[in-house]
DNA sequence: CAACACCGACCGACCGGACGGTCGTGTCGT
DNA sequence: ACGACACGACCGTCCGGTCGGTCGGTGTTG
C-alpha cells in the first residue's frame, strides 16, 4: 500500500533527478546521497519521501510503462491503421528520450533489479505492451498489409530499431524524434535495397 | 589430483565464467567471491590471476571487439558484396550470443565502467567498427545499391535490430542465429510492407 | 640421490571504505 | 501542539582488494 499522492511535486522531482543520474553515471554508481543532493536535500530527508532506492526504480519503470501502454491502447481503440500505429509507437519510444531523459535506460537495463511481486507485475506490463505490438503485426500480415513469416522475430526487429536509440540519441541534436521515427519506420516498412538484384547470390553458407 | 588448467586457460575460464555471471545476475550483483567460486578457487587466488574486477570487464570487451573487427575487416579486404557483408555482420553479432554468452551485455551495458586511457581506447575500437559499417552503407548508397538519405541513422537502425537481440535471444531456441540474421537482413533490405498503399496517408502530424 | 632453493598456484584472515538505511531531534506553518 | 519537512550522526553490511603464509612440483648442486 502506498501513501496517497501527496508530495507529488517533490516525488516527480526526485524521480526525474534520479533517472537523469542513473542514466549519466549508472544506477550503482549513484548513491542516495547523490540523488538527495541533486534535489537539494539531505539523505534522511530523501528517505522521508521515498521508501528505498528500489522504489525509485519502480516509479521510473511504472511511469514509463503506463505512459506507453496508455498511448498504444488508445490508438488501438481508435482503430488507426496498423502501419500508422507502428509509426507512432516508434515515435512514442523515441519521444521519451526527450520527455523523460534517463528513464529508458533504467527501464531496459535495471528492470531486473525489481524484486518479488512488484517485479513480476512490472515485467508483465512490458510483456503486455510487446504482445500488443506483436498482434498488430500478425493481424497486418493476415490482412495482407505486411509480409511476415515470423511475427515474434519481426516484433523484435521493430523494437530493436527504436529501443536501441537510448544508446546513442541525445536530445538537442539536429534531428527531432519525429523525424527519426519516420525514418526508421520507412526502413522497417520498405527496406533500403533499391532492387531485388542487390539481394541475390549471397544467401547461402553463413557458417564459415 | 585433477590437473589444474594453466596460464591462459585459467584466464579464459575466468573471463567466460565472469561474463556468464555478469549476464545472469548483473555486474554489480556479482562479487569477486562469486567469480572465484564459479572457477573453483578462492578470492585471493582469483587475484593471483587478475588485477582487478575492472580488468575482467576490459578483457571481455577487448575479446569481443577484436573478434568482431577482425571478421569485418577481413570481409572488407576480401571485397565481398556490400549487402553480403551486412548480412554477415548481423550474423557475427547474433552468433556471439552463442559463442560468448554474456559478453554482449557487458559490452553494451558496462563499457562505461572502464576508466581512463583504457576506456578511451576501448571506445575508439567500437567507434571504428561502427564507422566501417557506416561507410559500407554510404558507399552502397553512392553505388546505387541502397536507398539511404542519412547513413548515420541507417547505421543505427541496422545495429539496433541485431544488437538488441542480447535482450531476448537465448541459445538453444528453435531458431539458429544464422536464420535470425537472414531474417533481420531481409527486413533491413526489403521491409515488411506488401505494397506502397500501406504507407500512404499517415505521414503527417506526429506531434499529437 | 639427498639437500636445498625457487616458484607458481593456492588460501584464511583481515582491512578500509562506501553505501543503503535509521534514529533522535529540531523547526517550521497552521 | 501537531504533522510535515528537514538534518547530523550513526549503524551494519557488503565487497574490492591485500597480507602473510602453505603446499607441491621442478630444477640445481654436491
Amino acid at each position: 500500500m502506498k501513501a496517497a499522492p501527496q508530495g507529488t511535486a517533490r516525488r516527480a522531482e526526485i524521480v526525474a533527478a534520479a533517472a537523469r543520474l542513473f542514466d549519466e553515471r549508472g544506477y550503482h554508481a549513484t548513491s542516495m546521497d547523490d540523488i538527495a543532493a541533486a534535489v537539494g536535500i539531505k539523505k534522511p530527508t530523501l528517505y522521508h519521501h521515498v521508501q528505498s532506492k528500489t522504489q525509485i526504480v519502480i516509479w521510473i519503470h511504472d511511469e514509463l510503462v503506463h505512459d506507453l501502454t496508455d498511448r498504444l491502447e488508445q490508438r488501438v481503440a481508435d482503430k488507426l491503421p496498423r502501419a500508422e500505429i507502428l509509426l507512432r509507437v516508434m515515435d512514442d519510444i523515441l519521444g521519451l528520450l526527450e520527455t523523460r531523459p534517463g528513464h529508458l535506460r533504467v527501464y531496459f537495463e535495471h528492470h531486473r533489479e525489481i524484486p518479488g511481486e512488484e517485479g513480476r507485475v512490472a515485467r508483465e506490463m512490458r510483456d503486455r505492451y510487446t504482445e500488443t505490438v506483436r498482434q498488430l503485426i500478425e493481424e497486418g500480415a493476415a490482412a495482407g498489409e505486411f509480409r511476415v513469416e515470423n511475427p515474434g522475430l519481426t516484433t523484435f526487429a521493430f523494437f530493436g530499431m527504436c529501443n536501441w536509440a537510448y544508446q546513442w540519441y541525445r536530445p538537442g541534436g539536429p534531428l527531432t524524434h519525429q523525424v527519426i521515427a519516420r525514418y526508421f519506420w520507412q526502413i522497417f516498412m520498405s527496406g533500403i535495397a533499391t532492387g531485388p538484384e542487390v539481394l541475390e547470390g549471397h544467401a547461402d553458407r553463413l557458417d564459415v
